[in-house]
DNA sequence: GTGGCATTATTGATAGAAGTAATAAAGTTA
DNA sequence: TAACTTTATTACTTCTATCAATAATGCCAC
């Protein structure tokens, strides 16, 4: 019995659907229909009742599943484990981030680590900054990558990065205008009585900007709310105001034109930007490696070749004689 | 990867040995060899070390070993599992027992079991006391037949026959002549001063005996001391004395006559047997019907047809359209 | 070292399993 | 019931595990 009928049996299960799990597998449909019967043959007895659709696991097929899911994870486990006593990096390395992480930036990081690591099955996944604590805790990404972490029982968090917050205007704003004039700066002052496009409250940023403001005795006028960066964007250069913002995560904006973006003077606020993970698990060799790289120097990294990067990343390879085919 | 490959590679493992694992799976050493190269091709790296011989585990091939073995039971005990859901009787059950618990005795009770449950894969071996109580303890075996069970805080017994002793004689030895005058039985006197071949006396069995003896003011004089029934039976066709044993170790060479049985007269002298298992751990469904048949009479059990016996022993199985090829 | 012996690797052929495309059957929805 | 979606079945192809035979390698005695 290979390995594959399992899994895909686990497919099924998830899926509650034969045609999905042969997609998500990309495998044919009958492929999958066949395997699951050879299964069920072999156990002599039904694991899925098709008798109605979306199609039911029976009170064995519910078990088995759990088992197999569990076992499968296992021999994932146990191969990591084994690379990793042979001193290599591979495994699957699931990383969570909020979508306003900066996405070019960490592109390019996963670039780098793919590079540098080929035998780790790196996923990053952009998710609303609650889900990316949900995943660490269900163990379905090992690293998350969050602003204004908080550590708790259950995680810890590494420092990251500190991003400047930026005041971002539409190219036609009247501050635009400095940015025209060889300024790239502005005084937190220019925001007084400005329409401001803000973060909703229940935001850790919006509450830390909101205590800032108020020591700067500056207080804007906030015209729309809204739970993530993409959309306060969209609202700045559809010219509905300004937006506080830290420059790394509206890059792109800035470079086409499309938003102007000024340094705020006399200030020092800062997104800080966390990896948390759970605390009194030991992180993999990859997530040890990518958390490595984080701290890394993109400037620095880009100037190298990715295959000699990240110090002796490939190491303990003595015994590669070994040919693989995949 | 199939699943084989796993087992072969535990078997390598287990034998250091790639044609002897072959032997044992009954397939070529080339698939065998062939088999491993593939796992370490997948894993590109090397789980044996051949340089040397007999083979030895590399750092990586070891651990890989342990946790497959463990994978795979684990898979095996999933499908039990299921397999019990199912209401069947399924798996793998291995019983140890002392050679002498009368192997004519179990065999039959070894082809009923195996008629009424044929999905279960039974084994009984037949090994020294001392390793049945140990195959219980490291799980090796699920359950045992013992002599003179005892009770443990790890394992417990459940009582199951009791034996009786009988003076057993060579043919040409006097008290034959009563036998074939017509008696069955003789004195525990008459053992008075006959040269009696006997257990060892660290087995428990011997401790006993000698206490009756004492208690019957009975001392014949002991020739010769073995740790099985086997060695005994022989001495004693050997001509070199008489015994006291159970009758149903020795029925096939009473039947044949190379040896004659004498009842006890006047002492009830029996040798307890028990089934023993691990105290803390529930039974299989198989094991729990292996020692239900146990307690049924043997006799009872040959009239019937096999697949009807053991009540329902092959109940639930409503789902059966599905046809197994094996 | 050098044979002789035992063990493992390699190779080419073959049988069987797993995959696919096409199509039939079954379940769902309007 | 008809139209649609999903799953089972079938015939065919591709791929893989296995085998027998043989080469290569390591071990041991001399």
């Amino acid at each position: 019995m290979s390995f594959r009928n399992f899994e895909l049996f686990c497919d099924v299960a998830e899926c509650r659907s034969f045609s999905k799990a042969a997609d998500r597998r990309g495998v044919s449909q009958s492929s999958v229909s066949q395997a699951v019967a050879h299964l069920e043959k072999q156990l002599k007895l039904e694991l899925i009742d098709r008798s109605h659709r979306p199609l039911a696991l029976t009170p064995a097929g519910q078990r088995y599943f759990e088992g197999c899911r569990e076992l499968l994870a296992g021999f994932e486990r146990l191969e990591t484990e084994v690379q990793e006593l042979a001193g290599r990096v591979a495994g699957k390395l699931r990383v969570a981030a909020i979508y306003s992480i900066g996405l070019l930036q960490m592109d390019s990081y996963v670039h780098h680590f793919e590079a540098a690591f080929p035998d780790v099955d790196l996923r990053v996944d952009y998710v609303h900054p609650e889900q990316v604590y949900d995943r660490i805790r269900t163990d379905s990404a090992e690293i998350g990558l969050v602003s204004f972490p908080e550590d708790s029982a259950e995680l810890t968090a590494i420092p990251w990065q500190e991003q400047p917050f930026s005041l971002i205007v539409h190219p036609d704003h009247p501050l635009a205008k400095r940015a025209s004039q060889g300024y790239d700066s502005a005084p937190i002052e220019a925001v007084q009585s400005e329409d401001l496009v803000n973060f909703t409250s229940e935001l850790k940023v919006r509450k830390q900007l909101d205590r800032w403001l108020r020591e700067a005795g500056v207080s804007p006028n906030v015209v729309h709310e809204f739970d993530n960066v993409e959309q306060i964007r969209r609202a700045v250069e559809d010219g509905v105001g300004v937006a506080l913002l830290p420059e790394a995560t509206v890059t792109r904006s800035v470079e086409t034109g499309t938003l102007v973006s000024l340094k705020l003077e006399n200030v020092k606020w800062y997104r800080p930007l966390g990896i948390i993970h759970k605390r009194n698990r030991r992180l993999s060799n990859a997530a040890d490696r990518f958390v490595e790289l984080l701290h890394e120097d993109l400037n620095t990294l880009r100037g190298t070749d990715s295959n000699e990067s990240s110090r002796e990343g490939r190491a303990g390879n003595r015994d590669q004689k070994l040919n693989a085919s995949t």
